[in-house]
DNA sequence: CTTAGGATCGCCT
DNA sequence: GGCGATCCTAAGC
Protein backbone atom coordinates (compact mmCIF):
# COMPACT_ATOMS: atom_id res chain seq x y z
CA UNK A 1 0.00 0.00 0.00
CA UNK A 2 1.25 3.30 -1.04
CA UNK A 3 -0.95 6.35 -0.30
CA UNK A 4 -3.54 4.25 0.64
CA UNK A 5 -3.15 2.58 -2.71
CA UNK A 6 -3.22 -1.37 -3.39
CA UNK A 7 -0.91 -1.25 -6.33
CA UNK A 8 -1.42 -5.26 -6.54
CA UNK A 9 -4.83 -4.35 -7.84
CA UNK A 10 -6.10 -4.41 -11.72
CA UNK A 11 -4.82 -0.90 -13.07
CA UNK A 12 -7.50 0.20 -14.27
CA UNK A 13 -9.23 -0.03 -10.73
CA UNK A 14 -5.89 1.73 -9.85
CA UNK A 15 -6.08 4.55 -12.34
CA UNK A 16 -9.79 6.42 -10.80
CA UNK A 17 -8.00 5.55 -7.08
CA UNK A 18 -5.08 7.93 -7.95
CA UNK A 19 -7.05 10.91 -9.04
CA UNK A 20 -6.40 13.41 -6.30
CA UNK A 21 -3.38 11.95 -5.00
CA UNK A 22 -0.42 14.61 -4.69
CA UNK A 23 2.71 13.20 -6.56
CA UNK A 24 5.82 14.79 -5.94
CA UNK A 25 9.24 14.14 -7.72
CA UNK A 26 12.03 15.37 -5.84
CA UNK A 27 9.89 17.79 -4.43
CA UNK A 28 8.15 19.05 -7.39
CA UNK A 29 4.62 18.34 -8.71
CA UNK A 30 0.87 18.95 -7.21
CA UNK A 31 -2.28 16.65 -7.16
CA UNK A 32 -2.61 13.99 -10.21
CA UNK A 33 -6.15 15.08 -12.37
CA UNK A 34 -5.72 12.39 -14.87
CA UNK A 35 -4.95 9.41 -15.69
CA UNK A 36 -4.55 6.06 -18.22
CA UNK A 37 -4.73 2.45 -17.18
CA UNK A 38 -2.97 -0.24 -19.50
CA UNK A 39 -3.18 -4.32 -19.15
CA UNK A 40 -1.59 -7.33 -20.72
CA UNK A 41 -4.46 -8.41 -22.58
CA UNK A 42 -4.94 -4.95 -23.80
CA UNK A 43 -4.18 -4.46 -27.49
CA UNK A 44 -2.80 -0.59 -26.94
CA UNK A 45 -0.97 -0.99 -23.86
CA UNK A 46 3.13 -1.69 -24.38
CA UNK A 47 2.94 -5.09 -23.29
CA UNK A 48 0.49 -6.55 -25.43
CA UNK A 49 3.62 -8.41 -26.85
CA UNK A 50 5.24 -9.48 -23.42
CA UNK A 51 8.64 -8.67 -22.04
CA UNK A 52 10.66 -6.27 -24.13
CA UNK A 53 13.80 -4.24 -23.43
CA UNK A 54 11.54 -1.26 -22.82
CA UNK A 55 8.63 -2.35 -21.18
CA UNK A 56 10.75 -4.77 -18.76
CA UNK A 57 9.85 -2.61 -15.59
CA UNK A 58 6.02 -2.99 -16.22
CA UNK A 59 6.48 -6.74 -15.81
CA UNK A 60 8.65 -5.78 -12.26
CA UNK A 61 6.94 -5.20 -8.94
CA UNK A 62 4.00 -2.90 -8.56
CA UNK A 63 4.10 0.18 -7.15
CA UNK A 64 7.18 0.81 -8.99
CA UNK A 65 7.79 3.56 -11.93
CA UNK A 66 7.97 2.53 -15.97
CA UNK A 67 9.10 5.63 -17.87
CA UNK A 68 9.44 5.51 -21.27
CA UNK A 69 10.45 7.71 -24.08
CA UNK A 70 7.86 8.54 -26.46
CA UNK A 71 8.10 9.60 -30.44
CA UNK A 72 11.79 10.24 -29.69
CA UNK A 73 11.58 13.18 -27.47
CA UNK A 74 9.00 13.08 -24.23
CA UNK A 75 9.87 11.10 -20.76
CA UNK A 76 6.69 9.91 -19.70
CA UNK A 77 5.47 8.38 -16.22
CA UNK A 78 3.58 5.34 -15.45
CA UNK A 79 2.87 3.66 -12.41
CA UNK A 80 3.08 -0.39 -12.31
CA UNK A 81 0.55 -2.26 -11.21
CA UNK A 82 -0.91 -6.18 -10.73
CA UNK A 83 1.22 -8.75 -9.32
CA UNK A 84 5.36 -9.16 -10.69
CA UNK A 85 5.47 -10.64 -13.92
CA UNK A 86 1.82 -9.62 -15.30
CA UNK A 87 2.83 -6.56 -16.95
CA UNK A 88 -0.18 -3.48 -16.25
CA UNK A 89 0.71 0.53 -15.23
CA UNK A 90 -1.15 3.58 -15.46
CA UNK A 91 -0.08 6.05 -17.44
CA UNK A 92 -0.17 9.81 -15.40
CA UNK A 93 -1.26 12.41 -17.71
CA UNK A 94 -2.00 15.46 -16.25
CA UNK A 95 -0.96 17.01 -12.93
CA UNK A 96 -2.35 20.25 -11.39
CA UNK A 97 0.94 22.39 -10.08
CA UNK A 98 1.31 23.11 -6.75
CA UNK A 99 5.11 22.71 -5.53
CA UNK A 100 7.92 23.70 -7.19
CA UNK A 101 5.75 26.09 -9.59
CA UNK A 102 8.53 28.39 -10.41
CA UNK A 103 10.88 25.50 -11.39
CA UNK A 104 8.56 23.96 -13.54
CA UNK A 105 7.83 26.96 -14.81
CA UNK A 106 11.79 27.26 -16.01
CA UNK A 107 11.64 23.77 -17.37
CA UNK A 108 8.37 24.62 -19.57
CA UNK A 109 9.50 27.41 -20.85
CA UNK A 110 6.20 29.21 -20.06
CA UNK A 111 4.77 30.71 -17.24
CA UNK A 112 0.91 29.70 -17.41
CA UNK A 113 0.13 27.16 -15.25
CA UNK A 114 -2.00 24.90 -17.13
CA UNK A 115 0.50 24.80 -19.70
CA UNK A 116 3.01 22.95 -17.13
CA UNK A 117 1.59 19.33 -16.45
CA UNK A 118 -1.46 19.02 -19.08
CA UNK A 119 -0.21 15.85 -21.17
CA UNK A 120 2.16 13.18 -20.35
CA UNK A 121 4.99 14.34 -22.38
CA UNK A 122 4.55 18.28 -20.81
CA UNK A 123 3.87 16.43 -17.41
CA UNK A 124 7.64 14.18 -18.09
CA UNK A 125 9.19 17.72 -18.56
CA UNK A 126 8.14 19.72 -15.79
CA UNK A 127 8.92 16.97 -13.50
CA UNK A 128 12.31 15.77 -15.06
CA UNK A 129 11.58 12.42 -15.23
CA UNK A 130 14.53 10.93 -17.02
CA UNK A 131 14.78 7.19 -17.77
CA UNK A 132 17.18 6.44 -14.48
CA UNK A 133 13.65 6.53 -13.06
CA UNK A 134 12.56 3.66 -14.47
CA UNK A 135 11.53 0.94 -11.84
CA UNK A 136 12.30 3.01 -9.58
CA UNK A 137 9.93 2.32 -6.32
CA UNK A 138 7.43 4.94 -5.24
CA UNK A 139 7.69 5.17 -1.97
CA UNK A 140 10.81 6.42 -1.86
CA UNK A 141 13.47 9.19 -3.61
CA UNK A 142 12.79 10.82 -6.19
CA UNK A 143 9.29 10.02 -5.58
CA UNK A 144 6.78 10.56 -3.12
CA UNK A 145 3.07 9.76 -3.22
CA UNK A 146 0.30 11.00 -0.86
CA UNK A 147 -3.17 9.81 -0.28
CA UNK A 148 -5.95 12.26 -0.98
CA UNK A 149 -7.51 14.28 1.70
CA UNK A 150 -11.13 15.09 0.26
CA UNK A 151 -13.13 12.77 -1.82
CA UNK A 152 -12.85 13.99 -5.88
CA UNK A 153 -15.44 13.74 -8.78
CA UNK A 154 -14.69 11.15 -11.29
CA UNK A 155 -14.97 11.01 -14.92
CA UNK A 156 -14.27 8.67 -17.63
CA UNK A 157 -13.86 7.64 -21.20
CA UNK A 158 -11.90 6.64 -24.02
CA UNK A 159 -7.97 6.97 -23.74
CA UNK A 160 -6.18 9.72 -25.92
CA UNK A 161 -3.86 8.93 -29.03
CA UNK A 162 -4.08 4.89 -29.68
CA UNK A 163 -5.01 3.56 -32.33
CA UNK A 164 -6.05 0.18 -31.08
CA UNK A 165 -8.53 -0.55 -28.18
CA UNK A 166 -9.85 3.23 -28.75
CA UNK A 167 -13.19 2.14 -27.12
CA UNK A 168 -12.12 1.28 -23.69
CA UNK A 169 -13.05 3.75 -21.32
CA UNK A 170 -9.97 3.69 -19.30
CA UNK A 171 -9.26 7.49 -19.34
CA UNK A 172 -9.77 8.72 -15.94
CA UNK A 173 -10.42 12.12 -14.54
CA UNK A 174 -10.81 14.94 -12.12
CA UNK A 175 -14.58 16.22 -12.68
CA UNK A 176 -14.11 19.97 -13.91
CA UNK A 177 -9.89 20.32 -13.46
CA UNK A 178 -8.63 23.37 -15.52
CA UNK A 179 -5.49 20.82 -15.75
CA UNK A 180 -6.32 18.18 -18.19
CA UNK A 181 -4.68 17.40 -21.35
CA UNK A 182 -7.86 17.81 -22.84
CA UNK A 183 -11.48 17.78 -21.93
CA UNK A 184 -13.86 15.01 -21.35
CA UNK A 185 -17.20 14.71 -23.11
C1' DC B 1 -11.37 26.55 -32.66
C1' DT B 2 -9.76 22.61 -35.80
C1' DT B 3 -6.41 20.39 -38.56
C1' DA B 4 -2.02 19.14 -40.59
C1' DG B 5 2.78 18.35 -40.54
C1' DG B 6 7.38 18.04 -38.58
C1' DA B 7 10.61 16.83 -34.86
C1' DT B 8 13.27 12.69 -33.37
C1' DC B 9 14.89 7.94 -31.81
C1' DG B 10 14.56 3.50 -29.42
C1' DC B 11 12.26 -0.64 -30.09
C1' DC B 12 10.10 -4.27 -32.59
C1' DT B 13 8.98 -6.73 -37.11
C1' DG C 1 12.45 0.09 -42.08
C1' DG C 2 8.26 1.58 -39.79
C1' DC C 3 6.00 3.35 -36.14
C1' DG C 4 4.42 5.43 -31.94
C1' DA C 5 0.33 5.86 -24.66
C1' DT C 6 3.25 13.49 -27.84
C1' DC C 7 3.87 18.36 -28.48
C1' DC C 8 4.30 22.61 -30.94
C1' DT C 9 3.50 25.73 -34.61
C1' DA C 10 1.26 27.46 -38.55
C1' DA C 11 -2.49 27.83 -41.45
C1' DG C 12 -7.43 27.40 -42.51
C1' DC C 13 -12.58 28.27 -41.21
Amino acid sequence: MIAGIDFAAPSHEVAPQLIGTVLLVNGVGGRIVETEAYDREDPASHSFTGPSQRNRAMFGAPGHAYVYLSHGIHWCLNFVCREEGHGAGVLIRAIEPLAGLETMQARRGTLDARQLCSGPGKLGQALAIVHAYNGCALDAPPFALAARVEPVALVAGPRIGISKAVEVPWRFGLAGSRFLSRPFR
